[in-house]
DNA sequence: CCACATAGGCTCATTGTGAGAATAACTACG
DNA sequence: CGTAGTTATTCTCACAATGAGCCTATGTGG
């Protein structure tokens, strides 16, 4: 977290030139657990010590690699999120902006350009592209809706990953685009017998629903850049939705923190996080009645106006109660 | 779901008799997807389509196994759990109880008999072998108190993997004892260089706090039957608070009915699942007011009393607005 | 002293939740 | 037929939680 700013942790571009998520090989003589293994690794490679650590998912999906799709072995990754607070990282890595791979995520100020710009006409292309008389625009349409909160319907923050494969299903981000022409090129040569899907899979809930992959038949009208490597952005778009989960029933916000800080820092983080706008009042009021934070009884060195009184995470409340988050108190135009 | 029961899928006893649950090796060449795999492996052994069916996590501790003991390779898992409606296995496996492996889960019926009989008091000893003048003691009872609702703090029911986990570490359940024996064997054989722990490793939460694995010092008073085969158990434990919490925001529960049924039945299936008991005006009011169900128009065959009306699950509302579980309204004597 | 900016509180209507009780529709038995 | 027993279904009521708007406090810079 920088400012107001939340950012993820990238390693140099791979041969495509997209950032990709710090990651390695597991190697199973050196750590007693897969999460200690990921602190090693990460500690290793950016000098980083990790607060928060979670498994987040496997990944496994048939030709998420090139080498794959080349006749390579099967890649299984085990993603892990994990909160580290702002730290400058060794040299290769570097921290970008979480929502430039995800603009349509951030409605801090109200939805986005990139909704009425992009994404919502990519995702009309498509519903429409699917009027076969028995439906299938239909049940697009409502897709849609439910996913990116339109058409009536609330906008959820915690679908990340729902709204992530829409939108390489339906085109509209490059690495649609990108999948595509690998898997044209690979088809050419002849060398996978049954290319069915690159990258990304069905997710759950779609279940078995028979998912496809990109069709260069419903190529949407713009693209969206801000691929990663491989599917990464798909794994970044589980932990956003993750976390985003998270923070409603685990305190976890405090692990992006300083020691001390505001109310209102703490306001900003989550509002980062969670994509939303939160009202202040509410806000302060339900913090203080989870008693998850004191006064340190320092203020705030001014930057404009009234001093903000300085707050400490009170540790104790991980083994007090039921740890609640602070993630409720949403309201805002969206 | 069996009547009122919960139950598992298991597999035939391994060597040393404790029931295992469905597993195999991963086989890439198969599947396009993780999941796939999972349902073509459960239906070639033992004939069941699963309806949903959700990653749950990647197990990957050092020592999972006797073999990797002996000197064998690493042992990577990952479980998927799964809902299915009540049908007859293959031979070889068979559905158990799932409350024999984890009895103080069900507080359907208040605090169960296990909870005053076995557990507290083995929590207590540990606590009081803590004493060491630092602290020790106090954050046990601590924890002890949070994970089973103790001392005035609130049952948490979906807490089930921290209390596997601390029952395991205090020595209360049998894995525990067994691994020790494994654990005292292996070194004596001199097989493994570090040892350090069998089985369990640390959770989530606990983070780097130097997990030791159970301590022979500490051996509790009566140790609780019900293990299963290798973590299985911890696996379970994993599966149900995992599938607790979705309940409350996905409607999940549907999967265990049949397509018609009474709102007590549903009631029932809640039950059973968060071992909780539910008030039964709040849980109608609340399963009203979401829309999940529809009534059918046709009447249960009588039981007794009053016949009651049938209802169907709605499908539409998976992909109306943001589609909510059916998991509140506990209420009780927890 | 004023405008401006940010922090911190307060109020109020509405909704949701926990708990208890009342009523309805049936069966079984005398 | 009447009454007890059993299960289903609905209502009420107090109280806590939430969403939204407004007001006050305390600083800075002219």
């Amino acid at each position: 977290m920088t400012a107001d700013t939340p950012r993820v942790l990238t390693v140099g571009d791979d041969a495509s030139g997209a950032p990709a998520l710090p990651s390695g090989p597991f190697d199973p003589t050196t750590d007693r657990t897969l999460e200690k293994s990921v602190r090693r690794w990460v500690a290793e490679r950016t000098g980083l010590g990790l607060g928060y650590v979670e498994q987040l998912y496997t990944f496994g999906d048939r030709y998420r690699t090139p080498e794959e799709l080349a006749g390579g072995p099967r890649a299984l990754s085990i993603a892990y999120v994990a909160l580290v607070r702002e730290a400058r990282p060794a040299t290769g890595a570097a921290w970008r902006d979480l929502y430039a791979f995800c603009p349509w995520e951030d409605r801090r100020a109200g939805a986005p350009a990139v909704i009425d710009a992009a994404v919502a006409p990519a995702l009309s292309a498509w519903t429409a592209a699917g009027a076969d008389g028995r439906g299938t625009a239909r049940q697009r349409r409502e897709r849609a809706d439910i996913a990116f909160g339109l058409g009536g319907a609330a906008w959820d923050a915690d679908r990340a990953l729902e709204r992530c494969e829409l939108l390489y299903e339906v085109g509209a981000i490059d690495e649609a685009v990108r999948d595509r022409a690998l898997r044209a090129a690979e088809t050419e040569r002849g060398a996978a017998a049954s290319v069915d899907a690159v990258g990304h899979a069905v997710g759950p809930g779609a279940a078995d629903s028979g998912y496809a992959g990109p069709t260069s038949d419903e190529a949407a009208a713009a693209v969206l850049p801000g691929a990663m490597a491989l599917d990464h952005r798909r794994i970044l778009a589980t932990a956003l939705g993750r976390l985003r989960g998270k923070i409603k029933y685990r305190p976890v916000v405090f692990e992006l923190l300083p020691p001390g800080f505001t109310l209102r820092q703490l306001q900003r983080v989550v509002e980062a996080l969670t994509g939303m706008p939160v009202h202040t009042g509410n806000f302060r009021r339900l913090v203080a009645a989870t008693g998850l934070v004191e006064r340190t009884g320092d203020r705030d060195e001014v930057t404009g106006g009234r001093p903000a009184e300085m707050y400490r995470f009170r540790r104790d409340v991980l083994r007090e109660r039921r740890a609640p988050g602070v993630g409720a108190g949403g309201g805002g135009r969206a």
